[in-house]
DNA sequence: CGCGTCCTGTGACCCACTTCACAGAACGAA
DNA sequence: TTCGTTCTGTGAAGTGGGTCACAGGACGCG
């Protein structure tokens, strides 16, 4: 499970994703409580359901958020990359994680236990700031999620991940590394559908596919086949 | 559109739903810089990409969320009671609301403006976690749609809705008064297959059905139906 | 009362996706 | 090289629920 604590490691904050707005003063939290945490590709950090007491920002790598039914069918939600705060969501209401997280490769993360967080909102201001900030970010992602899932067909889904999964400098650029399957996890659909539309795409000229990868040869027509502007 | 601005009303504050457990900071706020908002059945408060500048807690009356599609589809993902507070999420964020809100009958609303909480932020420390615990809450919310919707096939959905919209004092008790149709909004399916399903229950003496209204009779067989246990 | 309008019930049909099944291709390890 | 294994492609059959169409019941109103 490679999971390694190194505790009280002022390890250098990326200036990515939600960090590089965040405040001074959760800047200097981050530096002074913090322990760091080391996984390697697939380990799990949490699971949906354990009672969570930490949150999380991602220093290098990735983390996968996802959610399972209890059958054991799995929606991936994201994956973030440096710079990203997630686990949040347990601040204030420790009950249970609402998704699980998994690392996606070598990755370093930040723990901040929420205790620690809780005793220092008092004298911080900014740090609520931030919190409700990164709060209202999650909503709208969680909002999109929904709005895609229950408005959107399949197809529109699908081109819709893809453009959001190459644009989050996941697989950067204009390929993606990702395996259909993982794919469909994503979309939520099957792997079978995954590949018959992918198919369908490629006859077209729209991408071009290798083995657990594809490439985007025309970027405007899968934002056309995305067809979805969500407010 | 019965939209009545009564400025500086320190009303009743209800002592129910998210207010309950509301810190005193938050209720002086209300006091002090709240306006009253009265609305009657079915008035739009705001809609889905309007930009928001205010957050608003439900005196008396109910308030229905729901989001849209651009095609007109509709899903209604909740309707609020007294000491409900919603619109919170264009606090930090305020490009667009990311959800619609509909008056559900005659209702009294309080009314306060991004600009006055975000001034009180920084010396009313009690005040950032309300709205952090606020946040958790609607996150959890979000998450639970997302979940019903992705994972469960309607019937379970249908009886899921039908037993939240009892439990939540909004048609108290064992009834609930909702056309089908509005039942289907809910659920996200069509009135037709709604009806279909109903009737399945109604020869299973598990609900019986009047015009606009139903009757749970087997509340144990519902919740049977509805299968379901988030996290 | 009769007449519009909204609500409900049901059937026929259709379609997007799932499930199942299998086959070939790409890759790693022995 | 020869296996496993993991990916990918694709077809046949099944199905949940959408769409369409219509009929009857309930209610308000003039």
């Amino acid at each position: 499970m490679g999971l390694n604590l190194t505790p009280g490691t002022a390890a250098v904050l990326p200036k990515t994703g939600f960090l590089a707005g965040a405040s001074q003063d959760l800047r200097d939290l981050l530096a002074r409580v913090a322990t760091e945490v080391v996984l390697s590709g697939d380990d799990v950090l949490f699971e949906q359901g354990d009672d969570g007491d930490a949150l999380y920002v991602v220093v290098a790598g990735g983390i996968e958020l996802s959610v399972v039914s209890r059958e054991g069918r799995k929606l991936s939600l994201d994956v973030v990359g440096p710079g990203a705060m997630f686990g949040e969501i347990a601040l204030f209401d420790p009950t249970a994680r609402t998704a699980s997280a998994t690392a996606v490769g070598e990755t370093r993360l930040l723990r901040v236990r929420n205790g620690d967080i809780l005793g220092e909102l008092r004298n911080a201001p900014e740090l609520a700031i931030d919190l409700v900030r990164l709060a209202g970010q999650r909503m709208r992602w969680m909002g999109r999620q929904l709005h895609e899932q229950v408005f959107l067909p399949m197809p529109s889904r699908l081109a819709c991940k893809i453009l959001h999964l190459t644009e989050t400098e996941w697989g950067a650029g204009d390929t993606l590394d990702m395996s259909q399957s993982e794919l469909a996890d994503f979309v939520g659909a099957t792997r079978e559908a995954v590949s018959k539309t992918l198919s369908g795409w490629k006859a077209r000229g729209v991408i071009e596919a290798t083995r657990g990868g594809l490439h985007i040869l025309d970027r405007e027509a899968l934002q056309t086949l995305a067809d979805f502007d969500y407010i």
